[in-house]
DNA sequence: CAGCACTCCTGTTCGC
DNA sequence: TGCGAACAGGAGTGCT
């Protein structure tokens, strides 16, 4: 499932083949994703260029020429491809952008939780304007956790995946730094001290900047824009694997589940 | 406001 | 072997 890591994977893959092209047309199969495709998004994109591309949080903002901007959200199974040599689209291919290079960027997403939307204002718009600071950041340090943690009876677990404190950091790679900091995902967040959100903050930068280097993690539906999964996976050390042995003190690893999610921990090297 | 649970969806896995 | 149930989860929405 595509988490910071693997959205930037995306933006990094698609970005040489894309940038400061024109696109010719925007083809949907399938408006109906997460929210509804616009109706308009053909007309409003055609003949228009992209002047840059970013990411901000799991998002990847296309801004054109025309001073709209192109909201992208890969959900739970959605990936970006770029195809160069045309072929018949697949299952879950919904919407196609031709560019006018011949190249065509296609997103496939079978569960349809991810999204395609346009803005003109992208800024003020409501799914940009309240995230958190980005991970990889200094404005992200321990400090800033430990003073919005203050009084929050919330799961430390749930506090860092909360987009409002931090943008990006899903279920793998909270399980994954809140183990390597020693941190019980459960702990109230309020409770959790100075030093070790510092810590927590260098895992998490360091978990994200390790999954990003191995091309991202590849657990079922991941892939690249090139169509080739990422290889963190075989680097995480709790995330599915309750039961099995921890690699620091040997003993099972605990499932249990916070806020609808799954949560991997050891009890013995989590406090 | 804070903190939950619910919701969207399909492919895969599991139990009988 | 087949079938339905359970599970997976990003994150906005709505409820308590």
């Amino acid at each position: 499932m595509p988490e910071l890591p693997e959205v930037e994977i995306t933006k990094r893959g698609i970005e040489p083949w894309v940038l400061d092209k024109t696109m010719s047309q925007a083809e949907v199969r399938n408006s109906s994703l997460r929210w509804k495709v616009p109706d308009d998004l053909n007309q409003k994109v055609k003949s228009q260029k992209i002047v840059s591309l970013k990411r901000r949080g799991k998002y990847i903002l296309a801004e054109l020429s025309n001073q709209q901007n192109l909201i992208i959200h890969l959900g739970m199974s959605g990936s970006l491809r770029v195809i160069k040599n045309a072929q018949a689209p697949e299952k879950h291919d919904h919407v196609i952008f031709h560019l006018q290079n011949g190249v065509e960027l296609r997103f496939n997403d079978p569960r349809r939780f991810g999204c395609i939307l346009l803005t003109n204002d992208i800024q003020n718009h409501a799914l940009i304007k309240n995230m958190g600071p980005e991970p990889l950041t200094t404005e992200f340090n321990g400090q800033y956790l430990k003073s919005l943690a203050k009084n929050k009876t919330q799961a430390v677990k749930n506090f860092i995946m909360d987009g409002k404190v931090v943008v990006g950091v899903g279920n793998i790679y909270a399980c994954e730094s809140l183990f390597a900091a020693g941190i019980h995902p459960k702990r109230a967040a309020s409770k959790v001290s100075l030093q070790k959100y510092e810590q927590l903050v260098e895992e998490i930068k360091k978990v994200l900047s390790q999954a990003i280097e191995s091309g991202g993690t590849t657990l079922r539906d991941f892939v690249n824009s090139e169509g080739k999964p990422g290889y963190f996976a075989q680097q995480l050390k709790v995330y599915g694997r309750k039961g099995e042995d921890c690699f620091n003190c040997q003993s099972p690893i605990a499932q249990i589940t916070l806020g609808q999610r799954s949560s991997f921990y050891c009890k013995k090297c989590q406090h």
